[in-house]
DNA sequence: ATGACGATTTACT
DNA sequence: GTAAATCGTCATA
């Protein structure tokens, strides 16, 4: 099937296939897919981003075009997901952006779940609905993913994916510093986070 | 081999 | 508001 109307329309390559900061910016309002092992799945619709610009990022993991096995998959084609662990508990999910070899990516922060909400809720110890998706590694949890999801191809893999979706004509898009990021001197105050002004799934007012 | 540090969350004062 | 939890990763040696 191809073409502009369908009602589950999953993103392809070309979707993906920008700079980190236009991505990020359009990424809010899509749905990421989460299908488990069991054929259960969950959704939720993206309201807040990150952009990381790579190897002029100092907040970025590949900053001066650092390369380990932590963070190769930020080198993968555009629309790859980039998993990876922190503070020694906690997952986070990025989104590849540009091209093969330019390690730039997106960080997903903040979902608004709308499918499968009670698996999301049993895996987040039966939390509120506004805090089962709304942090970076709140979703993660929600979500069940983990590195053995680092580095799988967002276009094909049948356990994530990101589903068409559209902000409505009332939301608006804010702009502001990134979260956590400190210590990145100059580059910790560049207005590179994304939100959906209001929604109560963002990770801060 | 070692030590410092997180693209965070949660609980507590 | 402050602080603990908790360990893989990376720079340094």
């Amino acid at each position: 099937m191809r073409g502009a109307s369908r009602t589950s329309e999953r993103l392809g390559r070309r979707f993906f296939r920008r700079d980190a900061e236009s991505l990020a910016i359009a990424l809010l309002g899509q749905v990421l897919v989460r299908v488990l092992e069991s054929g259960e799945v969950m959704a939720g619709r993206i309201v807040e981003t990150e952009a990381y610009l790579g190897v002029i990022d100092r907040a970025a993991h590949t900053f001066g075009g650092r390369r380990t096995a932590r963070n190769e998959s930020m080198y993968l084609d555009a629309g790859h997901a980039y998993v990876y662990f922190t503070y020694g508990m906690h997952y986070c999910v990025n989104i590849t952006a540009d091209a093969a070899e330019v390690p730039t990516a997106c960080l997903i922060r903040a979902l608004e779940p709308i499918e499968g909400v009670e698996l999301m809720r049993e895996r987040r110890g039966g939390r509120a609905d506004g805090e089962l998706c709304s942090g970076p590694a709140k979703l993660t949890q929600a979500m069940n993913i983990d590195r053995s999801l680092d580095g799988i191809d967002l276009v094909s893999d049948p356990r994530l994916y990101l589903r068409r979706g559209r902000l409505a004509g009332n939301e608006e898009i804010i702009r502001s510093k990134r979260i956590g990021v400190g210590y990145a001197k100059d580059w910790a105050d560049k207005m590179l986070r994304f939100y959906v002004r209001g929604n109560p799934h963002v990770s801060r007012k």
